[in-house]
DNA sequence: CTGTAATTTCAGTAATTACTGAAATTACAG
DNA sequence: CTGTAATTTCAGTAATTACTGAAATTACAG
């Protein structure tokens, strides 16, 4: 049974597909992952091929990148040699994963590269600046780095929590700021 | 007298040409920046041009698409007709900037779009799946940017505090969440 | 207003990336 | 172990994106 892409879904896969390719994925990959995130049950390469009108083998490579995106699972369906594919049912577990592989991907090596760098002893004056402006980079990256870090470390259920508390979070990181100077003294 | 490249310089421009290349922005304009931002004084298109060794034309669709970023100031010197370009001098500006464009070219459109999609009526069990997941994409999607925006809203001396305060984001969350659910009652 | 330097546009081309179909490989039912 | 279905690889090609040089436009000093 062809799995059956109506107006709606098939709307979403073309938009994911779009957005995909301003991404550093491409639009195919993209396609098949809002496909697959859509579709409730898990999808073998058949039947991505079909939906998508595209060759067997781009939806193999597809499938190959998001597997090193880690953002499939993979399954056998007894009695059927075909594999299958699904998203995580938990879309906070999808959007983890792509922060964490995005880091390892474009974050940690500027890191490096800027660590590298800053190592060097500046000749000029001129290298001087650009030094200074690499550690503020740095810095700032690291920085948020670590944010991103702390936030993914919630669980869906507290997420939910702050999603209800709203745009407030700014009342809470000054709340924050007076407790943590009063707890100084 | 043409700018100087030093092997340190070079090295940090090409970096994030390649960078630049992952996310949407193409190496040029990766290259391009980067050189800006680690240059104290305002460069020409003909100082990039020559420093990059790009042509002129190059150069000018690069700058044009950092105005189109607003990620550069346009000056003029007096008595030399020549437009000259300079990166903001605080970085966190640079970085809420980027955050605030993507968030537009990128988080904007998906929004819309799944609102929209999310109006219509789901035909089958299958439709009624796909927008139940559509809606908690939707959800979290706008529940992020509402927190980055919020964190935008902060000035270089309020986020350097955060900075000194280092990974204890999460100490800071449990405190909130105590101090929140006891103030409600 | 004029002349010229600076910038931009754009058609043509180079470079890169995405995709296909055929062939090779893998992996499983029997 | 065998046969075959499923998957992957990969060379060739299509599609897209980036870049150049020439021509057109803009904008300013005088």
């Amino acid at each position: 049974m062809p799995i059956t892409l109506t107006p709606m879904i098939q709307a979403c896969v073309l938009h994911f597909g779009e957005m995909g390719s301003r991404w550093g994925i491409n639009r195919t990959v993209g396609q098949i992952y809002a496909l697959m995130v859509l579709h409730e049950q898990p999808l073998c390469a058949d039947e991505i091929t079909e939906a998508l009108g595209i060759s067997r083998s781009n939806a193999s490579m597809g499938l190959k990148e998001l597997q090193s995106w880690e953002l499939v699972r993979l399954q056998h369906i007894p009695g059927d040699r075909k594999e299958y594919y699904s998203a995580p049912g938990d879309l906070w577990d999808i959007a983890k994963t792509l922060i964490e592989q995005r880091r390892k991907r474009e974050i940690d090596p500027t890191l490096s590269t800027l660590r590298d760098l800053l190592l060097s002893e500046p000749a000029t004056e001129e290298e001087k600046y650009a030094q200074q402006r690499m550690q503020e980079m740095h810095d700032l990256i690291e920085m948020l780095t670590q944010w991103t870090m702390e936030i993914q470390r919630l669980d869906s259920a507290k997420l939910s929590k702050l999603l209800k508390l709203g745009n407030n979070i700014g009342k809470v990181l000054d709340m924050k700021d007076k407790l943590f100077s009063a707890s100084k003294h």
